[in-house]
DNA sequence: TATGAATGAGGCTTCATTCAT
DNA sequence: CATGAATGAAGCCTCATTCAT
């Protein structure tokens, strides 16, 4: 016999699947019924617990979302510029190591921008994210922990860059597990061009 | 009466409204009705000219390959490694400029893996990309003019990802004007701190 | 808590909710689901007290035919013709009025015609009113309540008409309220040019 | 090897097709595979023609409608009252006869009512025949031709409800080709009520 | 007596693709 | 070189119905 679970199990579990299958196949490509075949039900079960398709990427770009508002808040605890800066970029790797099919949702456009807008949701928290960055870039300049001569707004650009070049390499080569490793790595050297201004002796980790 | 076209041209004008509508709605989005729709074609008549729907893409891809490549050689011709470099970067933001939908087309899976790989090619180009970058940088950091600290690994990653994030931002923002100003501006900040030794202590908490 | 109530009760409820989506929808836009709704049930709770669905309009059909014999009887209670006419016609009226899907009802064609017929049923009530309209109107002739130069049989359709043509009515504008009002001049004026012959000073009430 | 058609020829049988269907299944049980089956095409070749189903109707509603206003207007050419109504009744008879399905079609309910509004479309076409008949019927009644103790409005109610009972009775018993002449003796009888005036009293009970 | 999860059949619609002209 | 009619596969969604609890 087939497993019988609760509502709210089977919920997430659609939408888990539903975000598994973005990074596998592009969100596009998502059809209810490969939701369906992962999870072992019909096709028309998953109807049982969403009126549409559309409400799944809704219900499960607002786990996103959560998720990024989260990584903000939780960056706040970091009282030096400098750790809050690396804990909000390492939690948005993190974000992308655990949902790697986040930059192509924050890409997707909605064909039917009547109903509640995917892209407007994520674009707000994200909006929110580069925020915190650049405020906290202004903070560590003003302490005298990013070199002077540069422009916040460039630091930030260059910084989320260095987040969104990795993006773009996790969805070109798929290696979720390098995404960390080599994450740490390019954020650190970063982080100290920026801060510097050095004859360089100083170990990158 | 509608205008009769050559073969040639008419492969030429449906493969750039095919990279046209990828930009606007995605490339997963592009039926083959749009694209007749947009050159005031009917549908079958795209099949005079490809056998099949892939096959538009795939001449799309080497387009943008061909370009890639180009651009790849073309900046041989400047001699100073520094000079060389913002010529690869540069060159990648016009292509970016010109053809918006090469992200997403660089990171679509293939339905059918059997044929003719698209994703293959154009990684294959890309990979040329980093490689000259690669070894422009490593040439440039002998010659003293990258900081000697560090590996020319990371700055390659450092210099793509600001061109890869710019590359996101056209495709949430959809500006594909501001590209190559702020292109320009943050690659000269980029370059800048890869260059520059400046006096400072690095402590990078 | 919702209450729960005897299975009879739920029956009753189940059939003259189905009647009054009948009417609001059109018979064969009524789900199972929309049943439930309207009673605070969840949708397979139907089940329970119908096996099926075409059960539940066998039942809805049963209660109208009941209706409609219980008229056709009823009038007999009236010893005049014309009070007996008057009677079986403003009874379908009040029918109508009560259960606006009745046409509706009527009309309706069986898609598995297997099983017991629907439309048989209430073809067979309506063949009862018929017969006991035309009876009474023979009767009424044979007392010269009616003129002698109409057939009876034109009459009966003239009359039948008069209803038919209201409960059509009914159906476009959805108007429950005047259909008795209406009706009620309708048939006085129709009767009347059945009844007399003449030079008209009837007071039409 | 199958017949092609040309698009308007195929537009054509398919709305009478859909009409067709509608008189043997009722109109909502109608399916575009249905409408194709008889065709004998493919179920999508339907939307080469049609952008979605309600258009189907939309059209098939435009053609009764036009029947109607024909009807209308081909009566003008009758110049005595009674020959006119007689051309108006008899006409709309005949489209009954021809399209069977359009008692039902009038009483669609449209479940989107957003888009072209199919009910009142017909709702408008009949609402002119109602009211020429009624013009008519004063015409009419200033001849002399016409019992001046009549409202002309019981009169026009009268004489629509003789075809609306005969559209019901097609719905239940299904018989085209009684409809005609039933019809007419009917419509004869109800017009002579209307018209002469005989001898007697009227004790209305 | 009722609920909550699930299914199977079938409806509407889109789209790549074919083929005769 | 292009059109116009048509098809087959597949996607989303609805609904009657079942069954364990």
């Amino acid at each position: 016999m087939r497993t019988r679970k609760s509502a709210a199990v089977r919920k997430t579990e659609i939408t888990e699947a539903a975000l598994e299958l973005a990074f596998e196949l592009g969100p596009d490509r998502v059809t209810t019924a490969m939701i369906a075949d992962r999870l072992g039900l019909t096709q028309p079960a998953i109807y049982k617990h969403f009126p549409n398709k559309e409400d799944i990427w809704q219900k499960a770009t607002e786990e996103l979302c959560q998720r990024i508002d989260d990584n903000i808040h939780g960056a706040k605890g970091e009282t030096k510029p400098t750790d809050r800066l690396r804990a909000l970029l390492m939690g948005q790797l993190q974000l992308l190591h655990d949902y790697p099919a986040l930059p192509e949702i924050m890409v997707l456009r909605d064909p039917n921008a009547g109903t509640t807008d995917l892209r407007a949701h994520v674009m707000a928290s994200m909006g929110g994210l580069r925020k915190a960055i650049r405020q906290t870039l202004s903070a560590a300049q003003s302490k005298g922990q990013i070199r002077p001569d540069l422009d916040p707004e460039d630091c930030t650009n260059l910084l989320i860059g260095v987040v969104q070049g990795l993006a773009l390499r996790l969805l070109r080569y798929r290696e979720t597990e390098s995404l960390l490793n080599t994450g740490k790595r390019l954020l650190d050297v970063q982080l100290l061009l920026l801060t510097e201004t050095g004859d360089a002796k100083c170990d990158q980790n």
